[in-house]
RNA sequence: GGGCGCUUAGCUCAGCUGGAAGAGCAUCUCGUUUACACCGAGAGGGUCGGGAGUUCGAACCUCUCAGCGCCCACCA
């Protein structure tokens, strides 16, 4: 017996449990049969469900378990990352508590402490994963420095270095001064801010003249090595060549000429810090400046300056009152400017000269994006190709190494004289460097670790075994298809495919769903620091689990974003209850499935009917999965249960139930039984715990409905038409009902008076149902039309219902006016239509036959409405 | 500056190949019928951002204007 009420609280973490110890998240490799798998993307270690895993996950786990039923063999492969800077910080912030930094432990200590901070803390998401239904197969839980995926680092860092594709430099790099380490450009993030630009001048030497700069950051004066000009600027172009003094220095530069001084810009002169300032770089280069660095590593400034040990702003104060005391400050104005902070720390990153590695991204890039080209590896949606390509197409070399100490240490040696080693063991160095050294040699290893990116970039063939030859690797390699957020495009899909594309010459997944970011209610991007966030686990602990993910699946349009809503998950609960209170009146109405029932062989037209509508329901299901329309898979199920199956297959199935005819009762209660299975197989995917659990008590069963078999039906199964006509009537009675104010008590007759011929001969079944959900009384013969007759009509023709003495005719006569004009319009339109010769002779024979049969079904219908308005006049 | 997207009912949004404008929520009316009040029945509500074009026919295609959002790059 099935409880009276739905808890998804009670049975989900039971259900889930039961999966994940019979290990039905297991692909089975003995099967021969088509291979499907999903790569989760690995969360991080630290991390904490939030509502994009909550859409991220659902959608996988839809995709996952709709081709687990298709019958394929399906693995999803889960895992974390463990996430470098995210985690570091993370331990460092506890350490900081017992008034410990990591430099008081030491490497090696520290390193043991995030061990066992992961083993304790670690995979919180892990857990929540399992609560929101997510069926990876957990027995191959990989994390990015657990052994395997560490020698598939080593392996392929190694292999990219002999191919010259990573190489040490220095470079101007985005240093984060908090973390005290190089970042990548992704991970920096610019924000605007109102800064001040400040204008002073540098005297030439040997004139009484000056020269105007204009700058935002004074305090990097102590960097500059030159000034630039543009050649063609007519006002300043005389300068060039001239050296100028640098104020508080004794140092001169020389005032050049270079086009990235913008005459219409600032003062038209710009001072170049080449150490410090992308742009100035560049500048740099082209003229081969010295390059002066003036910061520490926390970012306060150098003995190359005057003001060693200060802070950048505290230097900056001190830089205007020093030219303010020469004279040579000349203005200061407010200035709307953009300031790069790291994503991470939210430190403000400087521009800092230093040795850092760098992959050789723009070599890469080019199968990455032979791949997408030609189709090997697809989009959903397909506009993403164009974010893709634009950035694949201008990327920058990628500095994977971090001054960090948790992470992939490099696999670099150096010899005492700077000679590198690179190989996979350190042994392997040594006997490389004892070669070239002899045998006394001594190695050093190289202390930055790997970008966290650099081990997810290998995720889709590091988990499945690489560089071990493996049948999972054979097998499931690449991948089907991978589901993410568009924020980690450039991230991860982007690494992933240039690391797989040179590894191991395919694509690490066909496909590559990507979908937007969940919101606030108001539309709003959530954050912990505007306090807006929804946690999942406190929706899944008021609403289920089903329930959220119904309501991601349902609102996951391609392309969108999606505003997060209490009240439609509420209403995704409630079809969850509607569903469970339909399972209840199929088991108190006795609604089982002989082994021999077979679908095709019904012979009451409601249960004709009601299995052509399962069928399309099915069909439309599966068409929208396998297109990736999420939304309009959920819609179409939705749309089945409840505003077919229960509004109108239960209400009509009830007159047979409580009637006496065995036969008609065993064949509907068979065809109630082998409906709700279809729908508890076409919903498993959306909402596996409640239709998991309908499974297993509404029936004895010889296979779990996560294995059960994805049906087959044809789109078309006719029939569907059987009992339209039916649902027409009743629905236009009971309009017409509540626009005459009808008490509910009435019971008018009805006449059914021209009804279609093809609907005749199912009145006799149908009379019951109708009676029943209309509150009148059917009487299909014909009956003279007289005065009091108030008339309706539906698709089976036109009824009659006598109403003398029950009704407002003045209330009819109003409602009938109002029919009368809306069908005037439509006539309006069908004539203005087939008038137009060219719509008739252009537009497809179908589409003209189609107007003109609802310009004469219009016509028909109004001749009846005019003839009743003519009766009621006399009343 | 480059790219992408959005503008449809009060709100949040669907609308796939151009062929009678849809859902959920909200609102209003009615309903204590033995699956379900986390319910049922009914109703109101839209010149599909403005304009122009292509077409027999446009929410959908093209151009244009306006507003909003995101990403990348730059900003002395």
């Amino acid at each position: 017996m099935l409880e009276k009420n739905y808890n998804p609280q009670d049975m989900e973490q039971r259900i889930y449990q039961d999966w994940e110890e019979s290990g039905d998240f297991k692909p089975d490799m003995r099967s021969k049969n088509e291979a499907f798998s999903i790569v989760i993307p690995p969360p991080n270690v630290t991390g904490v469900l939030h509502m994009g895993h909550a859409l991220d996950e659902t959608l996988q786990d839809i995709l996952v378990r709709y081709n687990r039923m298709l019958g394929k063999k399906v693995l999803w492969q889960p895992g974390m990352d463990h996430a470098g800077i995210a985690t570091q910080m993370v331990v460092e912030r506890n350490l900081a508590k017992e008034g410990i930094s990591r430099h008081d432990l030491g490497r090696e200590k520290f390193i043991e402490t995030v061990w066992k901070w992961k083993a304790q803390s670690g995979g919180t998401i892990c857990k929540q994963l399992r609560r929101l239904g997510a069926s990876c197969d957990w027995s191959r839980e990989r994390f990015t420095m657990d052994e395997g995926l560490s020698r598939a680092v080593l392996k392929i860092f190694v292999s990219l270095y002999k191919d010259g594709l990573i190489y040490k430099a220095k470079k101007l790099v985005n240093w984060d001064p908090k973390l005290m380490t190089a970042v990548s450009d992704l991970e920096v993030v610019q924000k605007e801010t109102t800064g001040k630009m400040y204008y002073y001048k540098y005297p030439i030497v040997g004139k009484d003249e000056f020269i105007h700069i204009a700058t935002t950051r004074p305090e990097t004066m102590f960097g500059d090595t030159a000034v630039a000009v543009s050649k063609d600027n007519e006002k300043l172009k005389h300068l060039i060549g001239k050296m100028c003094k640098l104020p508080l220095t004794d140092r001169e530069i020389p005032i050049i000429a270079d086009d990235h001084a913008d005459p219409e810009k600032g003062t038209g002169a710009v001072k170049i810090t080449p150490a410090h300032d992308f742009n100035d770089f560049e500048v740099g280069k082209r003229h081969n400046l010295p390059m002066i660095n003036i910061l520490n590593e926390d970012a306060t400034l150098n003995e190359n300056t005057p003001f060693e040990g200060m802070s950048t702003t505290e230097a900056r104060q001190k830089t205007i009152e020093a030219l303010e005391k020469l004279g040579l400050m000349e203005k200061i104005e407010d200035h709307p400017m953009v300031i790069p902070y790291g994503d991470r720390t939210g430190a403000v990153i400087e521009p800092l000269m230093t040795d850092q590695w760098f992959v050789d991204a723009p070599t890469l890039a080019k199968d990455a994006i032979k791949a997408v080209e030609n189709g090997d590896m697809q989009f959903v949606p397909k506009n993403y190709e164009k974010t893709y390509f634009e950035w694949m197409r201008n990327i920058q070399p990628w500095c994977i190494s971090r001054q960090l100490w948790w992470g992939h240490q490099m696999p670099i040696w150096y010899a005492s004289d700077g000679t590198i080693f690179c190989e996979e063991t350190e042994e392997e160095a040594y006997k490389q460097a004892k070669k070239r050294f002899g045998e006394d040699v001594q190695l050093t290893r190289e202390t930055d670790v790997l970008d966290t990116w650099f081990s997810s970039g290998l995720w889709a063939f590091s988990t499945l075994g690489w560089p071990d030859k493996t049948e999972f690797l054979d097998t499931f390699y690449p991948t089907s298809v991978l589901v993410t957020g568009f924020d980690i495009i450039f991230f991860w899909v982007a690494r992933m495919m240039m690391m797989s594309m040179y590894m191991m010459k395919k694509v690490p997944f066909k496909k590559c769903y990507i979908h937007g970011l969940v919101r606030d209610e108001q539309g709003r991007k959530m954050s912990k620091s505007k306090g807006n966030t929804v946690d999942p686990m406190e929706t899944i602990e008021k609403y289920g689990a089903d329930a959220l993910r119904f309501f991601m699946a349902s609102s996951e349009t391609q392309g969108r974003d999606i505003n997060i809503s209490d009240a439609r998950i509420a209403g995704y609960r409630n079809f969850a209850t509607k569903l469970w209170n339909a399972a209840r009146f199929c088991e108190m109405n006795n609604c089982k499935k002989p082994a021999d029932f077979e679908a095709s062989k019904v012979t009451l037209a409601l249960n004709k009917w009601i299995i052509a509508k399962a069928d399309e329901a099915t069909a439309e299901v599966t068409r929208n999965l396998n297109e990736f329309r999420f939304s309009d898979a959920a819609n179409a199920v939705y749309q089945f249960v409840w505003g077919t199956f229960c509004d109108w297959f239960i209400e009509l199935s009830k007159p047979v139930f409580y009637g006496d005819n065995e036969a008609q009762k065993k064949e509907t209660q068979a065809t109630a039984a082998f409906v709700l299975d279809r729908i508890l197989v076409i919903l498993h995917p959306f909402m596996p715990f409640i239709t998991t659990e309908l499974w297993n008590n509404t029936a004895e069963r010889n296979v779990k409905l996560i294995h059960a078999p994805w049906p087959k039906v044809q789109t078309k199964t006719g029939n569907a038409e059987a009992i339209d006509w039916a649902i027409d009537l009743i629905t236009s009675v009971r309009s017409i009902r509540a626009d005459l104010n009808l008490p509910a008590g009435a019971r008018p007759h009805i006449f059914l008076n021209d009804l279609k011929a093809d609907y005749l001969s199912q009145t006799e079944s149908m009379i019951k149902s109708l009676a029943r959900l209309d509150s009148v009384q059917i009487l299909p013969q014909n009956e003279a039309i007289t005065k009091d007759m108030v008339q309706g009509s539906f698709i089976g023709g036109v009824f009659l219902m006598p109403l003398k003495g029950v009704v407002d005719f003045e209330a009819e006569r109003a409602r009938l006016t109002k029919e009368l004009s809306e069908l005037e319009g439509r006539l309006k339109g069908y004539a203005a239509k087939l008038s137009n010769e060219s719509f008739v002779a252009r537009a497809p024979q179908k589409v003209v036959e189609e107007e003109k049969r609802r310009q004469s079904e219009a016509l028909e219908q109004k001749a009846k409405i005019e003839e009743a308005l003519d009766r009621i006049v006399g009343l």
